[in-house]
DNA sequence: GCTTAGGATTCG
């Protein structure tokens, strides 16, 4: 036919002059009509190509050429070829290749069945990748384009990074190499061999940042100007962007997609983790909080009252579980398809109002899921500021302790109740990837020195990488305090022989006392009182008051009890112990009242409405300001800029994953701090084998000390395997 | 070894 043109390329990749069939590494490839013309301008010698719709054919010319015994021919108009060049990846298709867009892409509407095409198109609807029966991970989404044209792609990888990062209905996305089928009536697009996937954002001004994990793909002019395109189309449609729905606009009932930072993590069971995520704004609606032990909690979420409302309760379940378990405290997630489920936590009795927990459930149904957001994904700038405007706030009023700096020089006293723990540790081994620190809050902050940390105004926060140079207390006994959230008194816990002289004391004075509310019982010189109101609600046995007894039975008593509150007489009336001994025992632990802030007549102990006694509300009854436990410890950290003192605070329990309450009572919990400490620390370590810790510092001034500026090391956590001997 | 899925909730 004259009007067709033919070409016919043979490619060597060897040089062979044997006849034997068996050796020949070349093939003739036949190639006709444009095809032929298009293949002909675009190849270049040393070009890779892969070629599909072709049929063998027996060479005529093997006799006389000694080259191949077949030939590959094009057999229908169906036959495409892929060139591969050095630098550029070159898709072609009969009709279409051309020497300035090497890449087409169709129109929706003109997809035609069996074809392998290259689109783009407006996510309309996505779902996250699921595991298949088969070997693969499946995405399914639904895209359109100008055309209106609605088209499902299904797409298939075993690699997760490989498919497409589509982060909300709106998105845009490109496909290379997806094939064009008829099902149930409806075009779809499947991948095949060879396939790849960009994705882009849909808002109309955001920079147009390909999102993909491959590192080479070809992005020119064209496609920018195919983004631009669609985000117009999109914008005149109202189709683009769909937004996420802020935990102030949640109500009951409702399916919502929540753009969050996820604070803390924890496994409930093998089918439903709890992720604890807030997105700065504050829920109308009160929030679940769902309790769980500090140990079991990865991150840190400690309900406080500003934050409150603030922080979501989200049980996330069975295949949603897998996803869950990679996340960590920090990151910024978009959880798709959230349920609010109005419901009571199990303490909370039936006439209280019940409170939002959100739950992902099972399935991929409406597109539930999950989905890491890159931290620097322009759309989350605005949460962003929000958290760490908060962040701060919280910062302002906790950190305002002018004690601190002052208490920190009174000398402690020793309380004998730490058990210094030795650890062996070679000093070569002590650079340990056991132990690492981590931070937990949500600043995206670059890493300063410590030189700049000091040139910095406070109030600031700053992350550094710093060591250990030296710490105090050296005795760890000595880093627990007692601290007055009230009057910010910050002391000493008094020592044993201490509070055995206050109960002596109390012993001088061991007469009957009179009082109404209670009935007494009494064995020798002991006297029990109990409130006579809670023998009516038969709740007495959790509330005893023990006259005339010495620490030491006490201690006996109470290992038993649940809550035992030490008296004394005077002039008939019953009265509490000096605040110097503590105001209650409860099993192992011992509870302080503030002196300055606690009632200091005793009258009758408001007992009503209370079913299960805890320190809290005893001390509530009895008029006490319970003191809380806190450490307090002093790092000098050193980098290559200089030193800076921090203090380790009101973050400590987070620092150490301990509760300074168990610190008081519980050898595991002493034993936790004293092994940080000396992974951090090494004893007889030299400052090259300490480990470099990240930390989050926030430096504030103490007014009432001439403006000093104080540092403290904050939304630490310190990680690693503690139980591992070095 | 060359399939898998092919949107459509609500349980915990």
């Amino acid at each position: 036919m004259p009007d067709e043109l033919s070409a016919n390329f043979v490619y060597k990749y060897k040089d062979t002059q044997s006849s034997d069939s068996s050796q020949h590494t070349s093939i003739g490839v036949i190639f006709f009509g444009t095809l032929a013309k298009d293949f002909s301008q675009t190849v270049s010698q040393g070009d890779i190509v892969l070629l599909s719709g072709f049929t063998i054919s027996k060479s005529p010319t093997e006799q006389t050429d000694g080259l191949h015994p077949c030939l590959l021919e094009m057999s229908s108009t169906d036959a495409c070829v892929y060139v591969y060049s050095p630098n550029v990846v070159v898709s072609s298709l009969p009709a279409v290749v051309s020497s300035e867009s090497r890449y087409t892409y169709v129109p929706l509407n003109e997809l035609k069945p069996s074809r392998i095409v290259n689109v783009y198109g407006l996510v309309t609807f996505f779902k996250q990748p699921f595991p298949t029966k088969g070997t693969d991970y499946c995405s399914t989404l639904k895209i359109t384009d100008k055309s209106n044209v609605k088209v499902s792609c299904t797409i298939f990888s075993e690699r997760l990074e490989d498919h497409p990062k589509i982060f909300r209905i709106g998105d845009i996305i490109r496909l290379h190499r997806v094939k064009a089928q008829i099902f149930n009536g409806s075009m779809t697009l499947l991948t095949t061999l060879g396939w790849s996937t960009v994705t882009f954002d849909g808002m109309i001004d955001s920079p147009i940042e390909p999102r993909t994990s491959s590192r080479t793909f070809h992005f020119g002019e064209a496609d920018k100007h195919a983004v631009e395109e669609l985000r117009q189309w999109a914008a005149s449609q109202l189709l683009a962007n769909e937004s996420t729905v802020p935990l102030s606009s949640v109500h009951p009932k409702m399916f919502f997609d929540l753009t969050c930072q996820l604070l803390a993590k924890a496994r409930m069971d093998t089918r439903c983790m709890l992720l604890k995520v807030w997105d700065g704004t504050k829920c109308a609606h009160p929030l679940l909080n769902v309790a769980v032990a500090p140990d079991a909690l990865e991150g840190q979420s400690s309900p406080s009252q500003d934050r409150e409302n603030m922080i979501a309760n989200v049980l996330v379940y069975d295949n949603h579980v897998e996803g869950a378990s990679k996340l960590k405290p920090g990151m910024f997630l978009r959880l798709f398809n959230l349920h609010a489920v109005t419901q009571r936590a199990p303490e909370q009795s039936a006439d209280c109002a019940s409170s939002l927990c959100f739950h992902l459930h099972g399935g991929t149904s409406y597109g539930k899921g999950l989905c890491v957001l890159p931290s620097e994904s322009p759309e989350l700038q605005p949460l962003k500021r929000l958290l760490e405007g908060h962040v701060a706030v919280a910062g302002e009023d906790e950190v305002n302790d002018a004690t601190l700096v002052d208490v920190w020089y009174t000398p402690p006293e020793a309380l004998g109740q730490f058990q210094p723990l030795h650890i062996r540790a070679e000093p070569s081994e002590v650079v340990n990837e056991d132990f690492y620190t981590v931070r937990t809050c949500g600043h995206t902050l670059q890493k300063v020195s410590l030189a700049h940390v000091k040139s910095s105004t406070a109030p600031v926060v700053c992350h550094v990488r710093a060591k250990v140079k030296s710490y105090q207390p050296q005795n760890l006994y000595q880093c627990l305090k007692l601290f007055c959230p009230q009057c910010t008194t910050l002391m000493e816990v008094p020592n044993d022989e201490i509070i055995a002289r206050v109960f002596q004391d109390a012993l001088r004075v061991n007469q009957p006392c009179g009082e109404h509310w209670a009935v007494t019982s009494s064995v020798d010189s002991i006297r029990m009182h109990v409130s006579c109101e809670m023998v009516l609600s038969n709740t007495h046995t959790q509330l005893l008051f023990l006259q005339g007894v010495t620490l030491e039975e006490m201690s006996v008593i109470s290992a038993a009890h649940s809550n035992v509150v030490p008296v004394c007489s005077d002039d008939e009336r019953m009265r509490l112990l000096d605040f110097s001994a503590p105001f209650l025992f409860r099993r192992d632990k011992r509870y302080f009242g503030c002196k300055r802030c606690s009632r200091s007549t005793f009258v009758e102990p408001e007992v009503s409405g209370v079913e299960i006694w805890d320190e809290h509300n005893v001390a509530k009854a009895l008029g006490v300001q319970l003191m809380q436990y806190a450490l307090l410890m002093k790092f000098e950290l050193e980098d290559e800029t200089g030193t800076l003192e921090a203090l380790i605070w009101e973050d400590a329990e987070r620092f150490f994953q301990v509760t300074a309450a168990d610190t008081s009572a519980c050898q595991d919990s002493q034993d936790k701090v004293q092994i940080t400490m000396d992974r951090l620390h090494p004893p007889g370590s030299s400052m090259a084998e300490r480990p470099w810790l990240d930390l989050c510092l926030s430096a504030y001034t103490v007014e009432e000390n001439s403006n000093q500026v104080c540092y403290q090391i904050t939304n630490t956590e310190a990680r690693g395997n503690l139980y591992t001997p070095l």
